[in-house]
RNA sequence: GUCCCCGUAGCUCAGCCUGGAUAGAGCACUGGCCUCCGGAGCCAGGAGCACAGGUUCAAAUCCUGUCGGGGACACCA
């Protein structure tokens, strides 16, 4: 029997259609099977009470009794309030970011960094075993030109074909020149690498994202490579002609494996990566948070997977759509291929990293979204931001109020409709994290937080915390604990500070 | 030409996977609310599911097609 949340307070907390799906089987009304089975499901009364409404539905309302008794053991939980154990310990690896280490991060690589970094935090709230994994593109031909690059600007030579230009490169020629690091471009390449390294995990740190692990591509070709290509050899997958190694596809166009100039194609590494991931190390699941114009590359991999006995549901890609940013009346589109570059440091700079966090889960990642530069770094009301920081900066201030009160609280009296909107919202929580972390869509937390947020604005201002009823303050200081814990939490899995003061 | 994402209020977006009861939020706009725990707030107001078929007791949600926006279809990364 499906129990469902219902769209409209009206109707009660939850509600169940099975009458009106029966109806047609059973060849009767659907309320009087509603009916029926409504005075055979006997909830406790202390717990809920159910009510049949036409055409069928039957609708159950949580006794407020049951929702006061919830308060305490929120409030007492603190950071434990919404995690479980549906994850069972499973281990879980989260692969995000991944840029080339050609350049510092551009503010189009956050919105996958937020939201592979969200997603890690769901999923580890859930009680799943979970690793963050930068995957690094150690070598092949964007390694060499960064290393002919700064060896140009070094010898202050014209930049290579397709090579880069920025004023980075200037300055890692630079600290090259000044340690003596030989002007070879591969010793360049490395230095430059670990430049951009060192640079990319600062700029991520400044928005708390931190990796496990950085698995370097140069690995998947130490054998591995030899190994698979001699099982989908053996699986008959692949051929060779055009001067190149191609893995034979079921949808009848080959896939390059390794090009003719000896090079492995992107697509080679995937496969060596990948297996790498579900065989080698043995991950239950992998998600994958890629720019959508990978998409391409999704199902070619999956389906490799599946001729080399992995299932392919065991990997989630998740293709996060293109941002473009807004200042003023300009918008400019952040493609990676077209270059328009605005490094993500600049941007931290600019609106800070809560409103990069919040402005990037407020959407959900396959969808194009618009990032308004100047509404992220106003500092009012009609930043969004601000609105749920605020509503734990008003509970963290009201409960230094109450510190030192010993009445018992009047549990029953807390039964104003802002007061038991507040309880409703709040107990959905563990229900959102775990939604969230199972669907893999962190902006399900943007929404539940700004939704709790509004009750809580709302019982602030209806319903005084501290006054000289004694008992009723003690019951509404429990109910400013719960709440506060409950967004505290929200926030914290967004990876947004909570403050107690603004 | 094939495939993927998107089209919901003036603007930016949830809801669609798993069909239910008057379709939500923020911003913008209009009008109210500070003797009292923080007005970065609260209360009230209008307006919308791109279009056309189909499935169903019931469609924003599922199916087909059309139109519009973006992306992918490389021995690029």
């Amino acid at each position: 029997m499906l129990v469902e949340r219902t769209q409209n307070p009206a109707h009660g907390d939850y509600s169940v259609t099975l009458p009106l799906k029966l109806a047609k089987t059973l060849r009767r009304p659907p309320i009087t099977i509603a009916d029926e089975l409504a005075t055979s499901m006997a909830l406790p009364p202390s717990f809920g009470r159910t009510a049949v409404a036409a055409p069928g539905f039957i609708n159950i309302t949580l006794e407020p009794a049951w929702l006061q008794a919830q308060l305490a053991s929120i409030a007492d939980a603190g950071e434990r309030w919404g995690r479980s154990e549906v994850g069972r310990g499973s281990r879980v690896q989260v692969e995000f970011v991944s840029a080339n280490p050609t350049g510092p991060l551009l503010f189009s690589h956050a919105r996958g960094a937020v939201v592979g970094d969200v997603t890690a935090r769901i999923l580890e709230a859930s009680g799943f075993d979970v690793q963050r994994e930068y995957y690094l593109n150690d070598k092949g031909r964007q390694i060499r030109l960064l290393g002919e690059s700064i060896q140009a600007r070094i010898l202050d030579r014209p930049v290579p074909e397709g090579g880069y230009s920025g004023d980075y490169i200037a300055e890692i020629a630079m600290e090259a020149t000044a340690k003596a690091v030989s002007p070879e471009p591969e010793t360049l390449a490395e230095f430059g690498i670990e430049w951009v390294q060192t640079r990319i995990k600062e700029d991520l740190a400044r928005l708390d994202i931190r990796h496990d692990e950085i698995f370097l591509e140069s690995g998947l070709y130490a054998g591995w490579d030899r190994d698979t290509m001699t099982k989908l050899a053996s699986l008959g997958r692949i051929a060779e002609y055009d001067g190149a190694t191609w893995f034979t596809s079921d949808s009848g166009k080959d896939e390059v494996l390794i090009k003719r100039d000896g090079y492995p194609t992107y697509f080679w590494s995937d496969i060596l990566y990948h297996r790498d991931k579900f065989e080698k190390r043995g991950f239950a699941r992998v998600v994958d948070v890629w720019g959508a114009d990978h998409q391409g590359q999704v199902g070619r991999v999956k389906e490799a997977l599946g001729v080399l006995g992995i299932d392919p549901a065991r990997l989630a890609v998740l293709l996060v759509q293109l941002v473009s940013v807004k200042r003023g009346q300009e918008t400019v589109r952040m493609s990676r291929r077209a270059g328009v570059g605005i490094f993500l440091k600049e941007m931290i700079d600019e609106v800070g990293p809560d409103a990069v966090r919040y402005f990037f889960l407020q959407r959900s990642a396959d969808a194009q979204m618009e990032f308004d530069v100047e509404l992220a770094r106003r500092q009012s009301s009609e930043n969004p931001v601000y609105y749920a920081q605020y509503a734990h900066a008003r509970l963290a201030n009201v409960l230094t109020f109450g510190v030192g009160a010993t009445a018992e609280p009047a549990l029953a009296r807390l039964d104003s409709e802002w007061e038991l909107e507040l309880m409703r919202v709040m107990l959905r929580w563990p229900d959102v994290v775990r939604e969230a972390a199972e669907a893999h869509e962190p902006h399900r937390l943007a929404f539940f937080t700004d939704e709790l947020a509004a009750a809580i604005h709302r019982f602030y201002k209806n319903c005084r915390v501290v006054t000289e009823d004694a008992p009723l303050t003690a019951a509404r200081l429990l109910l400013s604990r719960a709440a506060r814990t409950t967004i505290a939490n929200a926030l914290g899995l967004m990876g947004v500070a909570a403050p107690d003061r603004m």
